[in-house]
DNA sequence: AGCGACATGTAAGCGGTTACATGATTCT
DNA sequence: AGAATCATGTAACCGCTTACATGTCGCT
C-alpha cells in the first residue's frame, strides 16, 4: 500500500504528526499521490497496529496537543524492503477513452471538442508541474542533492507524460476531423 | 460511473446478458477499462433502477436462462449526454513514484534495477498493444469504419503513452547512474 | 474423467473520498 | 468580525476486487 509506505518514507525523515504529513503530502508528492486528512489518520493507526511506527502525545499550551509518530526498527525494514520491490502495473482507468470509444454515433465536432476540453485541462496540469519544477523551494543544501535529483525526476516524469498526451491529442483531432460523418441522424 | 455508462454503450448497439457484457469488455475495452463479472451485475440493477435499461428473461433448454438487457429510451437520452461531456481529470496515483521519490537511502544499482523492472513491464504491456492493433478483429464491413477508427485511436492512445514511458524509463536509468553515492552506509 | 463455455449471482473486504464535529489562537 | 492555522478524529458511502456458490452441456 504506497500511502503506509509514503508515511513511513515520511516519518523516516522526521517524526511527525498527522497534521504534519498532510502539508508534507500537498507539498512534495501530491502530484503523484493525495492523501486526505481522514487517510492519513486511518493509515497512521494501521502503521501502529503493525508495529511499524509508534506515537507520543506531546501536550501544548494554547494548541491542540501534538501526536507524533515516529518510524521504529521494523518500520524501517519494511520501508526499505518495499522501495525496492517492483510494484505490479495496475489496471489501466481511462473513463475518457470510453467516451472516445462510443463515440461514433456523435457527430465530429462533438468528438473534436471533448478532445479539446481535455488537451485544455491537460495544458493546465502541465504548466502548474512546468512551474513547480522551476521553483525550486526548500533548502538545496549538502546532503540533499540526491533526493532532490529523485523528486525532480518524478517531476519530468509527470511532464513527459502530459506532453506525450498533448500530442497525441492533437494528432487525433486532426483525425476525427477528417472522420467519415454518421450517415443517420 | 464510466463502467455504468459503457454498458449503455454496449446495450445501444444490441441487448446482451451480463455474460455477453463481460465477453465484450474483455475484447474491446479491457485496455482501458476492466469489469469484473460482479461488478457488471450490480450496475446492470443499478442500471434497471434508473430506468436506463430493462431486462426479460429468455427461458432456455439445456442452458441457464439468459437475463437480457436492453436499452431504454431515458438510457439512450444519458448515453448520449455523457458522451459529450468532459470528465473531471482524476487525481494521478502513481505508487511507483512514490518508491522513486523516497529511494534516496537505496542504492544507484537498486534504483537502477526497479527502474529496469518496471521497463520491462511497460515492454510487454506495449507489445501486446501492438498485436492487437494489427490483428484488425471483427467485420470491418459497411458502417463499421468509424466506430473502428475510433478504437484505433484508443489502441493508439495507449501506445503513445507506453512509448513516452519508454523513453523517460531509458533516460531516467540514464541519470541515476550518474547521481552522487550515498556517503552513510 | 475433467475442462471450458454458458449463465447467474452473493458476501466480505479494501482503499479512498466527502461530510461532519470540535475548538483555541493568530493574523488581517 | 472573519479567515487561516493548528490539531484530532468519526461516519457514511462508493467503486471495485476477490472469493464463494451453483449447475448443465459439449468437447477432448
Amino acid at each position: 500500500m504506497p500511502l503506509e509506505h509514503a508515511i513511513l518514507g515520511f516519518l523516516n525523515f522526521q517524526p511527525m504528526t498527522g497534521y504534519d504529513l498532510k502539508k508534507n503530502f500537498d507539498r512534495s508528492v501530491a502530484n503523484f499521490w493525495s492523501a486526505t486528512q481522514s487517510h492519513i489518520y486511518k493509515a497512521l493507526d494501521e502503521l501502529e497496529k503493525k508495529g511499524w511506527a509508534e506515537s507520543r502525545l506531546i501536550p501544548q499550551e494554547g494548541k491542540p496537543n501534538r501526536k507524533e509518530y515516529h518510524i521504529t526498527g521494523p518500520g524501517r525494514v519494511e520501508l526499505r524492503h518495499w522501495l525496492v520491490t517492483p510494484l505490479p502495473l495496475p489496471q489501466v482507468r481511462e473513463g475518457w477513452l470510453i467516451q472516445l470509444f462510443f463515440s461514433h454515433e456523435s457527430s465530429n465536432e462533438e468528438i473534436t471538442a471533448l478532445l479539446q476540453s481535455r488537451k485544455e485541462a491537460i495544458q493546465t496540469k502541465l504548466k502548474t508541474l512546468k512551474e513547480s519544477v522551476s521553483t525550486p523551494k526548500g533548502t538545496e543544501s549538502n546532503g540533499l542533492a540526491r533526493a532532490h535529483r529523485l523528486w525532480r525526476l518524478t517531476l519530468e516524469y509527470g511532464m513527459a507524460y502530459y506532453e506525450a498526451e498533448l500530442a497525441w491529442l492533437d494528432q487525433a483531432i486532426e483525425q476525427v476531423r477528417s472522420l467519415p460523418q454518421l450517415e443517420n441522424k
